[in-house]
RNA sequence: GGGUGGUUCGCAUAGCGGCAAUUGCUCCUGGCUGUAGACCAGGCGGCCUUACGGCCUACGGGGGUUCGAGUCCCUCACCACCCA
């Protein structure tokens, strides 16, 4: 039988491993950059090699809408599609599901306004539509057009797209919600992912086609998600109906993940005791402070994602070590002191943007809006990144684990 | 030499008797969740106040009318265009 996760190492309760899948091995824990729409904005396949990335994301919803999962299968899979021939995980658009519900998303903080044309206005917010037990409809952001997700159509564009991890269906459950609404969703994700498990078990692989116009897949790895919000008993009762299904790995959700760290590292207090030991977890969307990425790894977490690196890289905030508390581990390059400032973004870091460049010259691209500030900045904060989880992997190995993590805390 | 229009916070603009005074850009600062995000928010004469708010200085210079002037009148300076 084939081996999907190997553990290596464990220092503590924080492992080290290796995931196996068709496109080649991801040492984990391994952080995630984030390509929703099959790229990390900014960066080519080249770049992101070059800064370490073994492994990105990529959105169902986003290439459901556009270009369309047949338009990748027939150029071949999202790997040749993108040229990127490393690991590639999808999400199952469950986030999306629950991102588009929320009011906070559709406020003032986001533009909605956008121009057709000369004369033609479109207020078009993402709208949910409805969500029922057999799956979920729901309006496109790009042209207000209506679309339905189940678990089983959720499964098979993923499929399509081909990637070599994928994501059950999930509802993803706001914050704020009540008990009864937290529930629902979490028995609802647990009737989908069974629903998602049994396509995925129809066939175990890609559907995407060669040159020859024949289906040529590679096997896929499915994950299964956690909900249950801020309840004890809730995540207990979803840590154990997910556990009990035969998933290739097993996934944390829910806003609190990696936006609110204390609810987080409560949640895989919890959790601990109820996962399987030998197969990978996944806490989504963890990664805003290097601080974040130690105490999921400190907690057993093999594998994580987020948005904010590239996202902050874009708007001018990068990492570095030693920054301070007070601004967590990053500057803000636009600041008017970093005009004239002639040193690397940080002193220590061996990616090309320090290697090369000024604070200077990276302060003046981003005042000037000139695109290559938007290249080099999501070159550093995803190597900074990467470079972090291979020291960190490296001293789980040494079992020096909790001095590392200490070094940083006291940074 | 004559005529017309203009001079407002770094730049550009609005303002037509109640104004610390519009808007855009620049500038300053902050925020970023499984990406509707190369985005969003706040600030932008000075001083004081936790806040409500208060005081001072301000629409080219000077003078005048008025309870009150960036706004109306006179004058000077400068700029632009037109006619000689």
């Amino acid at each position: 039988m084939e081996i999907f996760f190997e553990r290596t190492s464990q220092d503590g309760r924080a492992r080290a491993g290796v995931l196996h899948t068709a496109h080649g091995d991801v040492e984990t824990p391994v952080f995630m950059p984030v390509g929703t729409q099959a790229t990390v904005k900014a960066l080519d396949s080249r770049d992101l090699a070059e800064s370490g990335a073994e492994i990105i994301l990529a959105n169902t919803y986003h290439l459901h809408l556009r270009p369309d999962e047949d338009v990748i299968a027939r150029a071949g899979g999202i790997h040749k599609f993108m040229n990127w021939n490393r690991a590639l995980l999808t999400d199952s658009g469950g986030f999306q599901v629950f991102s588009l519900a929320q009011k906070k998303h559709t406020g003032d903080r986001h533009p909605t306004l956008r121009v057709v044309s000369q004369s033609q206005v479109l207020d078009q917010p993402p709208t949910l539509v409805s969500i029922d037990d057999d799956g979920v409809t729901f309006r496109s952001h790009l042209d207000g057009s209506t679309h339905r997700f189940t678990p089983e159509e959720s499964i098979m564009i993923q499929k399509k797209i081909g990637a070599d991890i994928i994501m059950a269906f999930d509802e993803c459950t706001p914050d704020d919600a009540d008990r009864a609404r937290v529930q629902d969703a979490m028995d609802r994700t647990h009737a989908w992912a069974e629903r998602s498990l049994a396509e995925h078990k129809k066939n175990p692989e890609s559907i995407v086609f060669g040159n020859d116009g024949a289906v040529r897949g590679h096997r896929q790895f499915l994950f299964g998600i956690i909900q249950g919000g801020s309840y004890k008993d809730l995540r207990e009762e979803s840590a154990r109906a997910i556990a009990t299904l035969p998933f290739d790995g097993i996934a944390i959700g829910g806003e609190s993940i990696g936006y609110n760290m204390s609810a987080t590292a409560h949640i895989l207090d919890w959790l601990a005791p109820l996962l399987p030991e030998n197969k990978p977890r996944y806490t989504m969307g963890v990664g805003v402070s290097p601080l974040d990425l130690f105490e999921v790894v400190e907690r057993g977490v093999d594998m994580f994602d987020c948005v904010a690196p590239t996202r902050m890289a874009r708007n001018g905030s990068l990492y570095l070590k030693s920054a301070g508390v007070k601004n967590k581990f990053r500057l803000n390059i636009t600041n008017a002191q970093f005009s004239e400032d002639q040193g690397a973004i940080d002193p220590d870091c061996r990616c090309f943007t320090c290697v090369n460049h000024t604070r200077a010259y990276l302060h003046h691209l981003f005042k000037a809006e000139e695109l290559l500030a938007y290249r080099l900045a999501t070159i550093h904060n995803i190597h900074f990144l990467l470079s972090l989880m291979q020291e960190m992997r490296q001293n789980i190995k040494n079992g020096k684990f909790r001095e590392f993590k200490q070094s940083w805390v006291d940074a």
